[in-house]
DNA sequence: TAAAAAATACTCCTTATGGTGTATATCGCG
DNA sequence: CGCGATATACACCATAAGGAGTATTTTTTA
């Protein structure tokens, strides 16, 4: 009676690592007649293993942070091989680029782990639809994006200084603190305060993630 | 008489960052009537400024390391709005990488510092003609890879095992030595070997650098 | 099957890197 | 003229990274 009006209950898949997160996902989502958990998995390898073997699946709860492909990744995967099959990232993080990357992969929501169960729930459910399910703060995002002119999300600049582009090149080029110094003629500490910004403004940590953001989006 | 049989001397320039050098080269190539010295820079951003202002010079003698501009992409930029200009790189370094960047920048010979005064002589007038002189050692390098299979020549091929792969491709996403070992199931130590590893196959010596040449050269 | 190559793992050590905070001088734009 | 952004510089700290050497176990391959 609950479990088949149209076509009968949702078919889900959880991929998220830890365990406790992932056994009381399976448990308090399998407790409404409307899901039927069809599979826990600890990595998206496990997932692709599953449903290449022929297990099935309409929708996907993703964590990003896994062992092994992450969720962006995976997601990604699931779309090419898949194309059915919905993608719900369900994360702790808010980051910018992480949110894009998931919309880009092809994912169908992005939704935060702080949800409240009875509205994740109903989330799922839309998502499962026609729905887009998105937590309100990253909702916020996108669009505060759209409106600040629309730049992060189609050619990204990140309005470094002249002196920081220069920097960034010696990055790509592989100086080092010292070297950089003592090609610009200015203190280590000054040429550590450059990396530093240029860090914050293209959001990232180290040098390698600085050098491959700066060739794959063409900043040299 | 001896400075003026077909055409006068030859016009040479000289790049060096280093005072003493510089001063050493000036005066003993000057010593040659065959040679005329039109200009002697510490910089290669001197030595364009120097053309750009009517300067002229046949030939440029240029280091490798310079501050500012390298001696390299310094032979690109003036091979392209200098074509005739020859260009002849002077230096301490036998790298691989930059024997082979030098002459892909369009450099007319390579030559190691510690070729004897009189032999640079004979090698500086036969480039001034159409010779390239490569000092013995460099020649030998360029010979083995030739023979080698033509490998390091044309596409690049570093012979990574599919672990250095793995590897390479988490460098380039950005994980540290403590996420990869994560990753993989390995002792961070392990990982530290396999981008150890990773660096001597591919002659570099930091993780950006890995990150460029992987990017650049299509490696993952 | 014996030798070579790869993958694993450890130690010890030095230096580089990333993070945070503070401070000053200067330049450009209203 | 003054505010804000930029560039400069330093201190302090914990951790990451890079280098070198040794050793054991697997895998590959000649």
């Amino acid at each position: 009676m609950r479990a088949a009006q149209q076509g009968g209950a949702i078919s889900l898949a959880i991929v998220e690592d830890e365990k406790e997160v992932r056994e009381g996902l399976k448990y308090l989502l399998g407790l409404d007649g409307r899901i039927r958990i069809s599979g826990a998995f600890g990595t998206a390898e496990e997932l692709i293993a599953f449903l290449s073997g022929g297990g099935r699946a309409e929708l996907v709860l993703m964590d990003i942070h896994l062992p092994g492909i992450s969720g962006i990744e995976a997601t990604r995967i699931l779309q090419e091989r898949w194309p059915t099959l919905a993608v719900l990232i369900l994360t702790i993080f808010e980051d910018e680029d992480a949110i894009l990357d998931s919309i880009k992969a092809g994912a169908r929501g992005y939704i935060l782990k702080n949800t409240r169960p009875d509205a994740l729930l109903e989330q799922i459910i839309s998502a499962a639809g026609e729905g887009s399910p998105i937590s309100p703060t990253v909702a916020r995002r996108i669009l505060e994006e759209i409106r600040r002119g629309s730049r992060a999300l189609t050619p990204a600049d990140y309005t470094l200084t002249a002196r920081e582009l220069e920097v960034l090149r010696d990055i790509v080029n592989g100086l080092t603190y010292k070297e950089l110094a003592e090609k610009h003629h200015i203190a280590g500490s000054t040429a550590k305060k450059h990396i530093l910004h240029i860090y914050q403004k293209l959001n990232v940590n180290s040098k390698a993630e600085v050098v491959r953001k700066a060739l794959e989006e063409g900043l040299i």
